[in-house]
RNA sequence: GUGAUCAUAGCUCAACUGGUUAGAGCGCUGGACUGUGACUCCAGAGGUUGAGGGUUCAAGUCCCUCUGGUCACCCCA
């Protein structure tokens, strides 16, 4: 009986194996953009005590009450959940240091897996990773804006993602909201005939979420239901608005979806997504808004704040072939001809990586031909062979695999200037 | 939590309506070329046909259970 991973984790192999240098180029080019912005890295742990996302998150939506990995701590009876989305961690980290105290702006990003108890789909894993940002401090709509400029120009520029939508809504305040789900739930509740299994459910759990049934027959119910628009205060409507324009100002193209709601309660004002095809049954590929409360819910003082979540996994999907080249191999192989020559290749592997050099060697030996198969399938660059000759006289050949058949007679290089040569003829060829 | 579908070598896949010893390509190892890769040719290693049970003279093939993969619903990044 073979010891599998676990169901919904997966491996992510160094590359020819797997797609790793698409993970690294996406994760770079996310750092470049947020550096841009200001956005500094933090890192949180990958538990927290299970209250703090029964709070944030809030305790009646699926991920709460039927998605965490949850357990009991050793010793005392703490109740520890492992995260299954990045804001609470984050949230509580800024108000556990009085980061707001030292400065009343704060932009961090984050990245790393999450964990959440789902059937396995197509971009949808147990535990899957996020990249996402936080902007702490500021309530006015142009933080909102930069963030989905930002978005904008690392999904569509950096990494050249084909059909993308960016979907954008307000929830309102608080108050809107309740006045808001109130008119909606009467509304549902004198059509609940025509309604399907799951949006009779919705209507007593979470009116909001039948505003994204799929179901036909609800269609038509659903188009006619009032819309969250009528029932925003001036000042939410304000803010909306201004966001729109400042969107428009800068060419950046964006689609108003009135039934847009979030699966997590903790989001006020301006919400949004960005959707992409190619993911199957799912199309978002980053969501987030504003969630004035949060801070405050979780008991620090009341800071307003702007923030949204990559799926990595959903990222990887759409990243276009160019982003998944494969790395170089090492510069020199060294392939010795006998025993003897294998503590040659150790010494000259060694002094060429200090040297700066990615070297590579095959220390089991073996024949000649099998150690130049190594060394192509690896894609180095050069091969150095190693016998007695080259031993005693202190020099090698180097051949240069990619030159093709002809192979030029030339004078040995001596070990000594082994790493020179190399780097000069690494330069020259680039 | 519900449903569909699949599982044969390291990988991608064959094996007529159940019927001899489960094959191929790629990859791996070695050789042709006794110290030089990629191309060619030759050879070799590698399988409890996902696991367990059942039907049958006979099961990779049919039935049941489990595990795992994939996809969809719910929900979500």
């Amino acid at each position: 009986m073979k010891i599998l991973g676990v169901k919904g984790m997966n491996d992510i192999l160094p590359d020819p194996l797997g797609p790793m240098s698409v993970w690294q180029r996406i994760e770079a080019a996310c750092r470049a953009r947020f550096d841009r912005y200001g956005y500094r890295e933090v890192r949180t742990p990958i538990v927290e005590e299970t209250r703090l996302f029964a709070r944030s998150i809030g305790e009646e939506t699926d991920i709460v009450g039927k998605e965490m990995y949850s357990f009991t701590d050793r010793k005392g009876k703490k109740q520890l959940s492992l995260r299954p989305e990045g804001t609470a961690g984050v949230v509580r980290s800024y108000i556990q240091h009085s980061v707001h105290s030292k400065n009343p702006i704060t932009k961090w990003w984050y990245g790393g897996p999450m964990y959440r108890y789902e059937r396995v789909q197509a971009g949808r894993y147990r535990q899957f990773h996020q990249i996402g940002a936080e902007a702490l401090g500021v309530a006015a709509p142009a933080m909102d804006a930069e963030m989905l400029l930002m978005l904008d120009g690392l999904l569509r520029h950096d990494l050249g993602i084909q059909s993308l939508t960016l979907l954008i809504n307000s929830l309102g305040d608080r108050a809107d909201r309740a006045s808001y789900v109130q008119a909606l739930r009467d509304y549902l509740g004198s059509h609940l005939t025509g309604l399907c299994e799951d949006c009779k459910k919705r209507y007593e759990r979470n009116p909001l979420r039948a505003l994204d049934c799929k179901v036909p027959p609800c269609q038509p119910i659903l188009d006619k239901a009032p819309r969250i628009k009528a029932h925003l205060s001036s000042e939410a409507r304000t803010h909306f608005d201004t966001v729109l324009e400042l969107l428009s100002g800068m060419q950046v193209p964006f689609e108003i979806k009135p039934r847009l709601v979030r699966g997590l309660d903790y989001y006020n004002r301006t919400c949004f997504e960005f959707v992409a095809g190619g993911l199957g049954a799912h199309d978002t590929v980053c969501a987030g808004g504003r969630y004035d409360d949060l801070v405050k819910t979780l008991g620090g003082p009341s800071i307003p704040a702007v923030g949204f979540a990559l799926g990595m996994e959903r990222l990887v999907l759409l990243a276009p072939k160019e982003l998944s080249r494969r790395p170089e191999g090492p510069a020199v192989f060294f392939v010795s001809v006998d025993e003897e020559a294998i503590s040659t290749c150790f010494r000259l592997t060694e002094s060429l990586r200090r040297a700066g050099l990615e070297a590579e060697m095959d220390q089991r030996g073996g024949s000649v031909k099998s150690q130049m198969r190594r060394a192509d399938k690896v894609h180095a660059r050069f091969a150095v062979v190693i016998g007695e000759q080259e031993t005693s006289e202190g020099a090698a050949h180097i051949k240069d695999l990619r030159a093709g058949e002809e192979v030029p007679v030339e004078t040995p290089v001596s070990f000594e200037d082994l790493a020179a040569e190399i780097h000069l003829r690494l330069k020259r060829s680039s």
